[in-house]
RNA sequence: CGGGCUGUAGUGUAACGGUAGCACGAGUCCAUGGGGUGGAUUUAGUCCGAGUUCAAAUCUCGGCAGCCCGACCA
């Protein structure tokens, strides 16, 4: 990508009224646009992050059994009445008639909907287990939308859901999911803690997956010998009696949640008469359990503990490009025309109107891994190298160059 | 949803109730070419609606919007 084709331009300012730094350094980078409070638009380089999270999501689920699918944001009264939520669901779900006076809702989550498209295949103990998600778009009537990607009205979200003959099968999947959710994390270069935390329907906890960082919403208590964690709740004190942890042990965090998976029983699955037939001819309802992470708040936590005063750091996984090529007087064409022949993901800063000390503080800010520049000041066969993590450059020799990539 | 604060060019920021100004950006031109370079010139604004007043960006009321604190949060 050449940095002169780019639909977005980077600011020198962030809007005043951002105050998450998340925003401020995605917005200024050109990486989202804000549309109103909550919303977001993602641009061409911050779709490209988001879709690099969600193919890594997209590998881990796979990697568990996931089937990727797409269910429809629009949802039909019938089918959460029948759970009870679409009154109790009331203050978050956006909820409206059409002409005709009939009643919809826009999907945050998808356990009614799942469990009901489900009834058309499931019908027998030899049809489970079985594991689907999808990368959706999901709204929520925020009371509060606040901290830039962190908290939206319109948000994406991975949903996994899980279907099982019996608590035991669902048990050994859920563990499986949580294990899928730590390297996930890990991938996108955050140190998430696997945090007990209540709503669980079918189990003592809920399991939520938390990183530490100042403008986190959740205060949590963390186990550092064992990495787990406890969420501050009411029913905190309880629960450490529980765990058998000790208070004086734990460190106090505010954090953020970047996942949450929940065990649901067959809460879903027996007003919405989803069921199999077991070994005995008998019906029996599906257990069900589901798994959820938020694509743009996991970009926008990875912006909020990988940055400097500069601007962002991206982890490699997750840049939108791995090189930052830029050209300072003279013409850098061979050297981009070279690497993307190599296959590597570059953005070639080719402005000719802009200063040195301009690009540097644009590649700066948009944080992307690996900088090299091409200048008169070097031989023809050399180029300048830096992390975005290094402070200072070295000049290699270009036939060096795809060793130290 | 309760409380508080705030709405001025694309962005940031000034203006006692009395001429809406500055910087960045963007356009044009010249110079420059390794950390937001220098100069000339152009462009573009008081959230919406009422009210008070000779006169409103400024005061009052209403609406809308944004942010912060709290409540809420599968």
């Amino acid at each position: 990508m050449k940095f002169s084709q780019l639909f977005s331009k980077t600011l020198k300012n962030a809007p005043a009224e951002e105050v998450a730094v998340n925003a401020q350094l995605l917005i200024r980078a050109g990486f989202i646009s804000k549309v109103m409070a909550g919303v977001y638009e993602y641009m061409p380089l911050g779709l490209r992050v988001l879709n690099n999270i969600n193919n890594i999501i997209r590998e881990e689920m796979n990697a568990v059994g996931g089937q990727e699918l797409s269910m429809s944001v629009f949802q039909d009264k019938e089918t959460w009445s029948t759970s009870g939520r679409w009154e109790s669901a009331k203050e978050v779900m956006y909820q409206f008639k059409d002409t005709n006076g009939k009643e919809y809702g826009l999907g945050f989550t998808h356990e009614e909907p799942l469990a009901a498209a489900a009834r058309h295949f499931i019908s027998s103990y030899k049809d489970l287990p079985k594991a689907v998600y999808q990368i959706q778009t999901k709204f929520r009537n925020e009371a509060r939308a606040k901290s830039g990607l962190l908290r939206g009205r319109e948000f994406l979200m991975k949903d996994l859901y899980s279907f099982h003959t019996d608590q035991k099968d669902c048990d050994e999947y859920y563990e499986k999911v949580a294990e899928a959710y730590v390297r996930i994390f890990e991938r996108t270069g955050l140190k998430a803690i696997r945090t007990f935390a209540s709503g669980g329907l079918f189990s003592k906890f809920s399991d939520e997956f938390q990183v530490v960082a100042d403008i986190g919403e959740d205060i949590i208590y963390i186990n550092e010998k064992e990495n787990r964690a406890v969420n501050k709740e009411i029913n905190t004190g309880e629960v450490l009696k529980d765990l058998n942890w000790k208070e004086e042990e734990l460190v106090e965090k505010p954090a953020i949640e970047v996942g949450n998976i929940f065990k649901l029983g067959t809460k879903f699955s027996e007003p919405l008469g989803l069921t199999y037939t077991d070994a005995t001819g008998q019906n029996m309802p599906v257990v069900m359990a589901s798994y959820g992470i938020g694509p743009g708040r996991v970009m926008g936590t990875v912006v909020e503990v990988s940055h400097d005063d500069k601007g962002i750091i991206w982890p490699e996984n997750v840049a939108p490009f791995k090189v930052h090529l830029i050209s300072l007087g003279v013409n850098a064409d061979d050297v981009y025309e070279n690497l993307k022949t190599q296959g590597v993901e570059v953005l070639y800063d080719d402005r000719e109107d802009k200063s040195a000390g301009e690009k540097f503080a644009d590649a700066d800010l948009m944080g992307i891994p690996w900088r090299l520049v091409v200048s008169g000041k070097m031989g023809p066969d050399e180029i300048e190298i830096k992390k975005r993590t290094e402070a200072k450059p070295q000049i290699i020799k270009r036939s060096e160059l795809a060793g130290m990539l």
